[in-house]
DNA sequence: AACACATTTCTACAAGACGTAGAAATATCT
DNA sequence: AGATATTTCTACGTCTTGTAGAAATGTGTT
């Protein structure tokens, strides 16, 4: 995920096995990263085109829209979701809290 | 979790093992519930105290904190954060807003 | 002290998620 | 058609989670 996010743009499983192997990892077989990419496409992470041949692939969500869809699933659990944001707010940074009411207003 | 949330004192083992089963759940075997609390523990979200025969336990942190600080995690993990919640932002519900500037104010 | 009973700890197993990849099938190119 | 590239299927070890029996240990009673 992190390869496809970074690159914006859609990749081949050759790629992101390249990129990887260039991230000081001990490199994966391609069999390895396709696997991986079906899987996230299964649980809808990645969209998968399959008219180019190599299979191209690019995120879903970005980093930070999935980031905060995980959040809003945690949130979405809860019973009163407004004691669970006053938690949440108690423990942000003051930077944070600030970033927060300049997105509200 | 949630029976000792509700009930917000110490239970013990066989207090939980009754709750759910009242909760039209099958009945657990009280070794189960041993188990599943045993490993709360260990994941330091229960608390036990052992010199009360039955053991009892309490939760760590309250369920809106735990919430809470789940949703930090995942915020943690990202490295732009304003990013994470511009997008958490944008997808709350307008009395989750409200709730929200109010909480910051 | 010894036995019965309560409680906890250890061990176990099925099911599912994940990381990893080889074998087999399929598509593409020359 | 044959060689090569790409994808799909199958597989296996490890980890987590739900479940619980067997064994160990503590507690109370006679």
């Amino acid at each position: 995920m992190d390869t496809l996010w970074d690159s914006g743009i859609a990749l081949s499983a050759y790629d992101i096995q390249a990129q990887l192997a260039s991230d000081a990892s001990k490199p994966l077989a391609a069999t390895t990263v396709l696997t991986v990419l079906s899987r996230l496409e299964k649980k809808g992470f990645v969209r998968r085109e399959r008219d180019e041949r190599p299979h191209r692939y690019t995120a879903v969500a970005s980093r930070a829209d999935h980031m905060a869809e995980l959040m809003h699933e945690v949130l979405g659990g809860a019973e009163d979701r407004t004691a669970v944001l006053a938690r949440f707010v108690g423990q942000v940074t003051p930077a944070e809290a600030e970033a927060l009411r300049k997105l509200l207003s």
